[in-house]
DNA sequence: GGAAACGATTGATCTGGCTCAAATACAAGG
DNA sequence: CCTTGTATTTGAGCCAGATCAATCGTTTCC
């Protein structure tokens, strides 16, 4: 059965992880699938949106865009993550635009499914309330690297950043260079004399979208002026 | 009775607005009051916070700190609203600095009791979504602003936003024009050039913390460049 | 395979807003 | 009233990163 499968979609979203298993195949019930292809809208600013969003398969880009064309990248949604929850509580348009970069499949909450989980179900209030939460820091995190780091500072910390997931010593960049450029807050131009610096450095090695960290410790000396490498001393020896 | 009159300041804070009478009244009991003068700290970045506030009266500035001394000023948290929700969400350090900036009252909501009435009042929950949300939403069009508009456009905006509030035509800043200036991402030098700038092109008219202003709808042309017409425009005449 | 569209790189130049420095206004407390 | 500290203003010069322009590599799809 179709539902099913969509409950065990939904189950693997990390934001329902502590929902009552009965009230998944609910909600699975009343919510619906979207398939976008590469380079497709999900959605668009202005529009009075009044769902939200999670991402079983795909990559999407949720932007803001000037007049002039000019583009800003504010995040990617992978896999297993969500996005527009704020739109199903407060009733204003969309402030962003949602793009697929990659085929996409999409599972689409709609309002009235989630608030009447939400009177159901604590723990799923407790997932939205954490989920937003999470937001809310990586957009101060956000904000902090754009106006109390260089660019460079930037661009070292994502590319430390990605391989704290991965582990590896050689991550790939999510989506091509002119879109991690403009998530980082810096035209493509700069981003790949930036990268070239670091390589000329011996810090990183570039090989297409693949990029090999050669020297994780001298980024990560890069990316935090001192402050956060206190941190990670304390972390290291303290306690 | 202290706790009576308690729950009356939380009872006007917009957040509780659709809370029952009865939970307010056990929230009230479990709440504690904090006075902070002004100048003086309210918390830190990089302390574990496990409750969230309420202002009764006064003024905090939420900011974070470069080592190099260098502030920027996120929220400036005013009369009945509230800040640092996403910290009873998540175990994470706190991220921001909140300090006074005037003589201020605070109702400390810590986290046992926010879940505890989450799980007894939908209402409640629905308002701490909504509040994320709407927190989540301003956040955004900040983005927008520091990385779309030029400082010029900000600070016109920045003006012109303090009137919506006040609907006359003189506004009062809320705090000194240093702390202003880092709210909208520019330094004290800059922003003072500017206001300057814009009483030059009679638009307003600066007298001390107050400014007068002579031209709304030029410095509304000013901040938007032309999609933001639009949408006013549409919504002048149209429908 | 070829052409068209897109993405990336590199060089040359420009500039908005910052930094540094100094003078000035203002407030609060003695 | 004066002193001390804090806010503000104004000037001069600078620079990180943007912009403009040209080239080259890489997909994609007839």
């Amino acid at each position: 059965m179709t539902t099913g499968l969509l409950e065990g979609v939904i189950a693997n979203m990390p934001m329902f992880r502590q929902v009552a298993r009965q009230n998944l195949a609910d909600l699975a019930r009343h919510a619906r699938v979207q398939h976008v292809r590469r380079g497709g809208t999900v959605c668009r600013r202005g529009e009075w949106v009044t769902c939200f969003y999670g991402l079983a398969y795909g990559l999407v880009k949720l932007s803001l865009r000037a007049d002039g064309g000019e583009e800003k990248v504010l995040r990617l949604v992978g896999p297993g993550e969500t996005f527009g929850e704020a739109l199903v509580f407060r009733e204003r348009p969309n402030p962003l635009d949602a793009i697929a970069l990659a085929d996409t499949m999409l599972v689409v909450f709609p309002a009235p499914a989630v608030l009447a989980l939400l009177e159901r179900d604590h723990n799923f209030a407790r997932g939205l309330l954490a989920s937003l939460s999470e937001r809310m820091h990586n957009m101060v995190a956000e904000v902090e690297a754009s106006t109390l780091l260089s660019a460079r500072q930037r661009v070292a910390a994502y590319l430390d950043s990605l391989a704290a997931d991965g582990a590896a010593g050689r991550v790939r960049l999510p989506a091509t260079k002119t879109v991690i450029a403009s998530r980082l807050g810096v035209t493509k131009e700069t981003f790949s004399r930036l990268l070239r610096e670091l390589a000329n450095q011996g810090l990183i090695a570039v090989e297409k979208r693949d990029i090999v960290l050669r020297d994780r410790a001298s980024l990560a000396q890069i990316a935090h002026p001192a402050r956060v490498v206190a941190l990670s001393e304390k972390r290291a020896s303290g306690s």
